[in-house]
RNA sequence: GGGCGAGUAGCUCAGUUGGCUAGAGCGUUCGCCUUACACGCGAAAUGUCGUGGGUUCGAGUCCCUCCUCGCCUACCA
């Protein structure tokens, strides 16, 4: 074997050995035959947009640890890997990379598709080819770090059948109302120019002003005519301040906005009932100068009170405001519920790409309204013109002051899309949604919860519908976050849904599978839509909508949607005058489908037929639900919510909701750089998984973010550029190199031993009769086996780490194996602990970092091994490769507390020893003499030659050195050490037995205190109390031995 | 504004229900190429456990106050 480990070596045959012995592959009959239990992960599928960052390599490395160790306690283990088309992501990524190379980008496409040309067509063969190649390139990141996942059932979102899932849950869900259309603001992205959900919003924070506007106050004489409203009218109906103005001159009144330039799809000014100005003005209108369309004065609670008329102070609102309020439902959320409240009819001044415009709802020539300098504007333009106009104006010819009354500035948090990041406008337009809210989505979401992770009020709110029937219950109450807290996370999202918008206006997904079509009248969109069913669709399963709200505002509209519409049924549709919806569905939606879509549903025989995989139509029921989700805390709204409500929804039966889809969710943290900051690219702070791959091996990867998996919700990862190779890299990543060297170095040192003294085959052996040594290494190995299995059961992975690490490197390498030198040539029983203890690390340590572990195992393959009476394994499916081998099981007996105490005293009493050798300086390879008598000599003797070989002791005497000697004590009696050097240094001893006395002092005071203190004698338990009496006899005694050997030295 | 997390050695982090003199890795210092491993071995130094209070015989751990940082969420009058 090579000097060190080489990582690379190995790797790729390794690899190649797992796939050929397809031990990775799940097979469904055996879990429904109750061979086996199943144990099931879903793999977050990875976005086609990017290569993996050290994110990813930590969330699978988590998820193929949890995996390769079920499949070595003898689950069934499937690891479902697949890739998702990421919508928007995509298509945006795509595009740019189009510009960037100088070739048409999908505004161009989209020019072609508007002049009858194949602009979508040849734009989605582009995206194809883009997701081809990265599709491969995450495969094979995932495979060279090790990843155990069901590769002959990968899966991703957008093939046929995951296409089948969507069409199928859209089908139903559309068939049960729980999916409408609306015509409603949206989350618009100007630059993609699609809806995005709520939280595909980010907020960032923005510099920006309050703009003081006035908006004169007129009488309305009739419609389309008016006559300005004076103050002196104002001071007659009691308006505040009113008398401070020119009696004659025109009043207004100012509004405060942050977005001036919406004032052109004002509808109205709303002021609060409770304004002592409400009265006076609510009778007038206001005209919007330079546009002149004139507006109500309306009243609604909404509108929060000015300071100065009892707003409450400290509220930003209320401090800044001037209880007057601009109503522009069009393109604000807040204002749009006032609209719907006042029947104010919405005026969108906005085309989709956010520029000003008279030609998407404003009829601005129609109605005679000026303003059209605005139109055509930029939002950003449009905003510096109207304050320009209005600072330019006054109220009326000759008023004093100008229409803009002052700006303050103020920062506020803007949404902006997480794709474009281009701030987000809220616009108004026909959409689709999954009206989530339903308690059959909703509801059941929380009602999954298992009941300890869940509030009170959220109880009381969604009772579970029915009580567990069975310990393993999957539905109700059966699903766990760990950590817990993160379970209030995903309750309170549900606590403030709304409905999920689930259309885009995208050409890269789902399209959304309804067909359209316009009647003259109602009558004949009636007769024939009742035609198609009997007619011409009466093969197909079909739901037809003709009368909700946007069909109505459509004018006479006939949505179609058909279950599982084939090519056929779309011919049909199309030779009737039928169109497809033109968006595309959210991507989540067919995400929060992959519980179901992997495992064949709604058509298992069709995902077979398809796939060629045989057993297709058994994995349903055999790996659903998950056992658990592995991902990061950002998702627990975007999918792990919807997944739960598909994964009941649909499962459901007899009008009670199905199981969830998971049995325990892992939010692992997210790795940061040494800053705290996000790794990303723009900051040029990410560190790629398969740069450390190829530096320091992917076990060294996998042992270190192990490691690195704590509880909490960051973890640090400090980052450093490689001047040799100019990469990132972190020195973090030395802990798990540093760790896979001292493997495949103990592992050619322990081959050694058994080469040069083969193992005989042999009976088993009882552990009673082995020696100390060899029955504590036994003993640490069980329990590191029962500390590894708790932490795998609570998602603890540094404690699982740490256990490795202090079990292998502190135990074995810095105990056992020195401690065995000098007798594991002559005794057999010891080579075969050797052996077994070797073998029990490797296979503690597969999950970890299996590469490195099954190339060991390949070279102790030819090392026979004898039974050891209790040391048992898993069964498992075979034994052919380390990583279907079973999992240490050692029965408890094997325990040996006697064992652990009496090396316990070895390794102290060496300890000792060796710190007195550092202290005088002895010379490293000089042997030395330990002079013992009574009880010690009696235990070193059953103990030799571990101290010997341990601390370079030569030989042990019961005589008192007759020369020169170093004295130290020992569970509090004194003993020497001899022939440390050709002459001792008596000034230096005494100085370390001072400071060894001081230091023995000053451990008796405090534990004097302690025990002086009554109430700690009365109060504390008393084994408490005898153990800190018996500490301080024990100190007694050394100070004393300790006291004498320096009395001798004077 | 609401919620969550973090603040422990120079750095990255552990520290279960309060209970021996607060730990690990890296880094640092000293000595070593001691029958695998210098990606190593042996030894050592380094802490007012963010602040201030409280409960307790006893607090890194429980309660309250405040400070700093991060994340989520709400808010474009």
């Amino acid at each position: 074997m090579s000097k060190s480990y080489s990582p690379s070596d190995h790797e790729t045959r390794i690899w190649d050995k797992w796939m050929a012995s397809g031990a990775f592959h799940a097979d469904p009959s055996r879990v429904l035959s109750g061979e086996a239990q199943p144990y099931t992960i879903l793999i977050p599928p990875p976005n086609v947009t990017a290569a993996l960052h050290l994110g990813h390599a930590l969330n699978n490395s988590i998820q193929d640890i949890l995996i390769r160790a079920h499949r070595m306690k003898g689950f069934e283990t499937l690891w479902m890997p697949g890739t998702d088309h990421a919508g928007i992501a995509t298509q945006t990524m795509v595009d740019k990379k189009l510009k960037e190379a100088g070739k048409p980008g999908i505004a161009d496409y989209k020019k072609t598709e508007l002049e009858g040309g194949p602009g979508r067509e040849e734009f989605l063969k582009l995206v194809h080819e883009f997701k081809d190649q990265y599709e491969e390139r995450i495969t094979h990141q995932l495979m060279k770090m090790g990843c155990s996942c069901d590769w002959d059932r990968q899966r991703f979102t957008m093939d046929d059948i995951c296409a089948r899932a969507v069409r199928e849950a859209f089908f139903q869900l559309f068939k049960d109302g729980l999916i409408y259309r609306g015509k409603r603001l949206v989350n618009w992205d100007p630059v993609t120019q699609t809806a995005l959900a709520d939280d595909e919003v980010e907020m960032e924070d923005v510099d920006g002003h309050f703009y003081y506007l006035r908006y004169p106050l007129v009488h309305e004489t009739e419609p389309g005519n008016h006559d300005p409203v004076t103050w002196a009218e104002l001071v007659r109906r009691g308006y505040p301040g009113a008398e401070d103005h020119p009696e004659d001159e025109q009043a207004w009144i100012t509004v405060a906005t942050t977005r001036p330039e919406t004032y052109m799809g004002d509808t109205a000014v709303a002021i609060s009932p409770k304004d002592p100005r409400a009265k006076a003005v609510s009778a007038f209108k206001c005209e919007l100068p330079i546009i002149g369309r004139v507006i109500p004065i309306i009243e609604d609670d909404y509108v929060v009170l000015p300071v100065k008329y009892g707003g409450e102070p400290g509220d930003v609102k209320a401090e800044m405001s001037t209880g007057f309020l601009k109503v522009t439902p069009a393109h604000d959320p807040n204002d749009w519920m006032i609209g719907q409240r006042h029947s104010l009819e919405p005026i969108n001044i906005m085309a989709p790409d956010a520029s000003i415009s008279d030609q998407h709802g404003w009829e601005r020539e129609a109605n005679n309204e000026g303003g059209h300098i605005f139109v055509g504007k930029s939002r950003e333009d449009a905003r510096k013109l109207v304050i320009a106009e209005f600072k330019a104006h006054t109220v009326a010819e000759g008023s004093e002051g100008s229409l803009l009354e002052k700006m303050v500035p103020y920062s506020h948090s803007v949404g902006h899309s997480y794709r474009s990041h281009a701030a987000i406008e809220p616009y108004l337009s026909d959409q689709w949604y999954c009206k989530v809210s339903d308690d059959k989505l909703r509801g059941n979401a929380q009602r999954a919860l298992e009941p300890n992770q869940r509030t009170e009020n959220s109880i009381k709110d969604w009772p579970e519908s029915r009580p567990k029937m069975v310990a393993d219950d999957t539905t109700d109450g059966s699903m766990s976050f760990f950590p817990a807290r993160y379970a209030k996370t995903y309750e309170t999202w549900h606590d403030n849904l709304r409905d999920w918008c689930i259309s885009r206006q995208l050409w890269w997904g789902h399209r959304i599978p309804v067909w359209y079509k316009e009647y003259d009248s109602f009558e004949a969109m009636e007769s024939e839509s009742d035609a198609i069913v009997l007619g011409w669709l009466k093969d197909y399963q079909i739901v037809s909508i003709g009368s909700d709200e946007v069909a109505q505002s459509d004018g006479y509209g006939d949505y179609i949607c058909i279950a599982d519409a084939d090519e056929k049924a779309t011919s049909l549709l199309q030779e009737h005058g039928y169109t497809q919806d033109p968006d595309v569905l959210d991507t989540w939606f067919s995400s929060a489908l992959w519980p179901l879509s992997t495992m064949g549903w709604p058509d298992a025989t069709a995902a077979k037929d398809s796939s060629g995989i045989e057993d297709f139509e058994s994995m349903l029921a055999a790996f659903n639900p998950s056992s658990v989700l592995t991902t990061a805390r950002e998702i627990i709204t975007l999918w792990v919510s919807r997944m739960t409500m598909f994964n009941r929804y649909f499962l459901g039966e007899n009008e009670q909701p199905g199981k969830a889809p998971f049995k325990e969710i892992f939010i692992h943290a997210m790795i940061q750089d040494g800053d705290g900051r996000k790794m990303s690219k723009s900051l040029g702070n990410g560190v790629d998984p398969l740069d450390i791959i190829s530096s320091h091996g992917a076990d060294a990867m996998r042992f270190t973010l192990c490691q690195m998996t704590t509880q909490t919700q960051d973890v640090r990862m400090p980052v450093e550029l490689d001047e040799a190779t100019g990469k990132n890299t972190s020195p973090k990543f030395d802990l798990g190199r540093n760790l896979c060297n001292k493997l495949w170095n103990a592992a050619k040192f322990s081959m050694m031993m058994l080469e040069k003294n083969p193992i005989e085959p042999g009976m088993p052996i009882d552990p009673q009769e082995l020696t100390l040594i060899d029955r504590w290494m036994l003993s640490r190995v069980v329990d590191a086996t029962n500390k590894i299995n708790t932490a795998q059961r609570n998602y603890m992975f540094k404690d699982y780490a740490d256990t490795l690490y202090d079990l292998f490197w502190r135990d074995f390498c810095d105990w056992y194996l020195e401690s065995i030198k000098p007798t594991i040539a002559d005794n057999p029983n010891q080579r075969a602990v050797l052996r077994l203890v070797f073998e029990a690390i490797l296979r503690l340590m597969h999950p970890v970092m299996p590469f490195i572990t099954e190339t060991l195992s390949e070279r102790f393959a030819d090392i026979p091994m004898n039974e050891i009476t209790g040391f048992n394994f898993a069964q498992t499916r075979t034994n052919e490769t380390l990583c279907q081998s079973g999992w240490p099981e050692p029965i408890d007996e094997l325990r040996d507390e006697v064992a652990e105490e009496a090396y316990e005293r070895v390794r102290s009493l060496v300890s000792t020893i060796r710190e007195i050798r550092a202290q005088s300086q002895v010379a490293p390879k000089r042997k030395i003499v330990l002079h013992a008598s009574g009880s010690l000599a009696d235990d070193i003797a059953r103990w030799s030659p571990l101290v010997e070989t341990l601390a370079g002791v030569e030989s042990i005497s019961s005589d008192t050195p007759d020369g020169q000697a170093a004295s130290f004590t020992f569970e509090g009696a004194e003993y020497q050490l001899s022939n440390l050097a050709d002459a001792l240094d008596e000034g230096a001893e005494k100085e370390r037995l001072t400071k060894e006395l001081a230091t023995i002092e000053k451990s008796i005071g405090g534990i004097k205190g302690r025990l002086s203190n009554p109430g700690y004698t009365d109060k504390a338990p008393a084994h408490l109390v005898q153990q800190t009496r018996d500490q301080l006899a024990g100190l007694e005694k050394d100070r004393d031995a300790t006291k004498s050997a320096l009395d001798k030295l004077a």
